[in-house]
DNA sequence: GGAGACACGTA
DNA sequence: CGTACGTGTCTCCA
């Protein structure tokens, strides 16, 4: 059964929040003047949306424009004003300061964040076609009671919206306060019945009544336990402030006293709080007409902000646009919209063919610039996956749900036949994972143009994430569940109840929002130039990766148990002999019970300060041990050692998979640089550095029908492309000669024969070289050195003496950054970096340091990932069967083939060394061996 | 049960 | 007071 419902438009079921009063309509004849509050409103959106989640790639915050501006949507669309004009505060005293000094001393700290946005906002509002006033020595308070006076006796309906509870004096039948709540969208409409019966006094008493209570903003201090309570019952029962004070010998008790001794500054106050009408302005209030919208401005001012075309749609619906028309109502394309079609057995064949064609000719085909979009429910994993269900949303906003357990053969065949079609453009978000999923069944796909997450990592490297609904909210300006969880299912779909109904709708709605999301990203990306790598590089390496995580990695269980059970017994001896130097037990895993053990009992010198007392670490804990007696400090760090060798040990007998392997997921999007990472298990950070630790590299073994494991790794790849970048000559000879890079760079330094240069020399230039592309410091040189600072200084200076070039490339790179807003790789890899500009030293530093790095770490993750994929395109043309298993940062473990060792060290040697062409060599290196152990070289 | 701190493995 | 990651453990808090 095929049934078909339409998701009402979502953004049109917002609610007025109009407390109970009924909206404003719109056949009034009347003249509606809408006056604002600006940095009351201002203050009020910036707390309402979470500023950590809207500023522009280059830092600028913009929570409180996103949120003025959908307010002002809000308000213009609700509303109707005829008239409209914001009032502004200005930064000088006011009349207010005249008469007392104090006024607004001490009031809460503006965010740091919120000034900037403030003449954003007013270039919006400008551009928009609405007046900014503000009027020397007033508030826009005062600006917005002189226009509030002046439209009444024009004969205007009033509608104010301001923060301020002083605005509420100005209340009358015809003037109405629209008073933010909680929310933005939430205005309460405050009018003399609101008032009375919110605060118990009509508008005109309400100043009385705030003069006796006071306003701490305004640090207007009232009559101490005097609240609104009180002061209502007074007012109510004198008639006014004046009366009450001309009676104020009659009111009983503390209350009573308190007013008479604070009745100076209750006068104060009233004389304060209350709003001149009388300011002058240069405009007259008939004159305030919603004026023409700049649309090129608006778009221009938006595009700067980053934000999604959702608001900026929104925004065109309810003001006038140069061209004079007005767009009548908001487009009922807003929200998420789909045609759904729940395909029954025997049915999504033909749906195929009639809304999914291939890109021929016919209007209803598909198009890379207008694929499908594809989502799949399921899961995925560890080189596997299951497919639940699927969605596919054509750009007609058409959807189908297809449930694959009611397919018959027809449909099994049609849908395959659409998945894996190059012809037919699709987009999907995260499209490893549907790969996974879809290749469990048999299925697979082609034709992908973009992937959403992917392509939104590009636009953004540093953000944490990119789910769909992340993506929505960020790019779109839509909440993705609610599009879904508010609508209620209707129709009788006869095969799913409503509970199935509802995820069939989800999907559908995920589909078409992958499609949206796509167009809007691939602008995004265009401008940032990052279009080349997302369809050269990420792209072709996502079927890459999953190949990878689908191969795993052969694992020798036996053997990872047998060291498992050697770790632990050597950690438990630790436990034991720590136990007895202590004379007690205690935790040896607890870095807080370490430190009681360490410092307090045994009295040991302090180490290095942390937040919780004095690190434990294993720099700290070698320290000790060369400066006591102490045999603790030893033991401890050799529990370390085998308790960490023995949880890496037993993580990766965790994830052995039925097949004998180790299955781990290459992550693409985390790592800011564009390095992949590696998860469930972490197979890039195996050890390698201690003996002991390498023994554990022996349980990566060949698996069956395989001969050996070769590694493949490039050497030294970020100083190349340091010495790429740089220019500079001495390092490209020293790479060029093809000797120990160290040694020569020590020779030069040290300005010795290459032959001289003993292990200490050479080391010492090796941590400096390699120091460079991290941002080092002398301190930090000295430490890692454990030279003194002097001398490490003099290392640095010598070693620039030699290489400036290397130096006034870093210096530039940071500059540049610094200018731009970003760094950049050899292959246009983007890293946005607001902080180069902080004021915080700290923060500034660090991302300089990023800065340093990112173009060197990114480059190097550049080549590889394009090594990785000539490597792969050229085992399958060669037919080889020989495949690539691993990646770790600049070394690729690859599973040989019985009798293809030759041909494809060659082939990887020679793909891996020409991916990227170099003012140097790309040097690579291979071995192989039965084990990853052995096939290190 | 989740978050944060600490520690430590890799490139 | 050196970049980029992921994981395990302990501890604290809800």
């Amino acid at each position: 059964m095929v049934t078909k419902r339409e998701t009402p438009d979502q953004t049109s079921q917002a609610g007025t929040g109009a407390g109970g009063a009924a909206p404003a309509g719109s056949g009034g004849r009347r003249p509606r003047l809408l006056l604002l509050d600006g940095h009351s409103m201002a203050f009020r959106a910036f707390f309402a949306l979470p500023v950590e989640k809207f500023g522009t790639s280059t830092g600028q915050s913009t929570n409180a424009v996103y949120g003025f501006a959908s307010m002002l949507v809000k308000l213009l669309r609700d509303e109707e004003p005829t008239h409209i004009a914001v009032a502004w505060d200005l930064s000088g005293p006011t009349f207010r300061h005249e008469e007392y000094a104090e006024y607004k001393d001490g009031r809460s700290d503006t965010p740091p964040e919120l000034p900037s946005q403030v003449p954003l906002t007013q270039d919006l509002m400008r551009l928009v076609g609405v007046a900014n006033l503000s009027a020397p020595g007033f508030e826009a308070d005062d600006v917005i009671a002189t226009l509030a006076h002046q439209g009444g006796e024009a004969g205007m309906e009033v509608l104010i919206a301001s923060g301020d509870r002083d605005a509420f004096q100005l209340i009358t039948d015809s003037c109405t306060v629209l008073y933010p709540g909680k929310s933005l969208s939430d205005l309460r409409r405050m009018d003399p019945a609101a008032v009375e019966d919110k605060y118990g006094v009509p508008p005109e008493r309400y100043r009385d009544l705030a003069a006796l209570v006071g306003e701490k903003a305004d640090n207007l201090p009232g009559v101490p336990g005097v609240g609104p309570k009180t002061a209502a019952k007074w007012i109510t029962k004198y008639g006014s402030l004046d009366e009450l004070v001309a009676h104020a010998d009659e009111i009983p008790g503390k209350a009573g006293q308190n007013f008479r001794d604070h009745l100076d500054d209750v006068l104060r106050n009233q004389r304060l709080n209350r709003l001149a009408t009388d300011v002058a302005l240069d405009v007259d209030v008939r004159a305030l007409g919603l004026g023409e919208a700049d649309r090129t401005g608006i778009d221009a001012l938006f595009d700067n902000l980053e934000f999604a075309s959702n608001l900026r749609e929104r925004l065109y619906s309810v003001i006038r646009l140069e061209d004079g028309a007005e767009t009548a109502e908001a487009a009922p394309s807003e929200g998420f919209r789909v045609d759904l079609t729940v395909a029954g057995t025997g049915e999504l064949a033909s749906w195929i063919t009639e809304h999914a064609a291939p890109d021929t000719a016919g209007s209803d085909t598909l198009t890379p610039t207008a694929p499908a979009g594809v989502a799949v429910d399921g899961t995925w994993g560890r080189g596997t996956g299951r497919v639940d269900a699927l969605a596919i949303s054509v750009p007609t906003g058409e959807a189908v749900f297809v449930d694959p357990t009611v397919l018959d053969p027809a449909d099994t065949e049609a849908l395959a036949a659409f998945l894996a079609d190059p012809g037919r453009p699709k987009v999907v978000h995260e499209y490893k994972g549907a790969l996974l999923a879809l290749g469990a069944h048999g299925w697979t796909l082609g034709g992908v143009v973009s992937d959403t997450a992917l392509a939104a990592y590009l636009v953004q490297p540093g953000q944490r994430r990119f789910d769909l609904a992340d993506l929505c909210r960020r790019y779109l300006g839509r909440e993705l569940e609610e599009a879904s969880s508010g609508d209620q299912l209707t129709l009788d779909l006869g095969d799913g109840g409503d509970a199935g109904s509802g995820h069939q709708h989800l999907l559908a709605v995920r589909a078409s929002a992958t499609r949206d999301l796509f167009g809007v990203l691939s602008a995004e990306l265009d401008k940032r130039g990052g279009t080349h790598l997302l369809h050269e590089v990420e792209l072709p390496l996502v079927d890459v990766l999953a190949r990878l995580e689908r191969a795993g990695i052969a694992a020798d269980t036996e053997y990872l148990e047998g060291l498992q059970g050697e770790f632990a017994s050597a950690a438990r001896s630790a436990v034991e002999r720590a136990h007895e130097v202590v004379g007690h037990e205690f935790n040896l895993g607890s870095p807080k019970q370490l430190q009681q053990v360490l410092f307090e009992e045994l009295g040991l010198p302090r180490t290095k300060r942390i937040k919780t007392g004095y690190t434990t670490d294993a720099d700290a804990l070698a320290w000790l041990a060369a400066q006591t007696d102490n045999e603790l400090p030893a033991v401890l760090l050799h529990h370390r050692d085998q308790t960490k060798l023995r949880t890496t040990v037993e993580g990766l007998i965790k994830t052995v998979a039925d097949d004998g392997r180790i299955h781990t997921t290459f992550n693409q999007t985390v790592a800011a640089t564009g390095r992949l990472s590696s998860t469930e298990p972490n197979l890039q950070n195996i050890p390698v550095r201690t003996d002991v630790g390498r023994r554990i590299r022996r349980a990566f073994v060949v698996g069956e029908g395989f001969d050996e494991l070769l590694t493949a790794d490039y050497s030294q790849i970020e100083l190349r492309i340091m010495a790429h970048l740089s220019g500079e000559q001495a390092l490209i000879e020293a790479f060029d000669s093809g000797y120990d890079f160290h040694a020569q760079m020590a020779a030069q330094v040290f300005d010795v024969e290459v032959e001289q240069v003993d292990g200490e020399a050479r080391s010492k230039i090796k941590a400096m070289s390699y120091g460079l592309a991290y941002g080092l410091s002398v301190y930090g040189l000295s430490q890692q050195l454990g030279i003194a600072p002097e001398e490490a200084k003099r290392l640095m200076e010598n070693y620039f003496a030699e290489f400036g070039g290397v130096r006034d490339y870093l210096d530039s790179v940071v500059e540049e950054a610094r200018r731009v807003g970003y760094t950049e790789t050899i292959l246009g890899r983007r890293r946005y970096l607001p902080d180069l500009t902080s004021d915080n030293r700290q923060r500034r530093e660090m991302a300089e340091r990023m800065a340093l790095n990112a173009p060197i770490q990114g480059s190097a993750a550049d080549i590889i990932k394009v090594a990785m994929l000539r490597v792969d395109a050229a085992l399958t043309e060669g037919g080889f069967s020989s495949r690539v298993l691993l990646q770790v940062h600049d070394e690729l473990v690859v599973e040989i083939a019985p009798g293809e060792r030759e041909e494809v060290e060659n082939l990887v040697t020679r793909h891996m060394g020409s991916a990227y062409d170099l003012r140097v060599p790309l040097a690579v290196s291979v071995g192989s061996g039965h084990n990853w152990h052995d096939a290190a070289h």
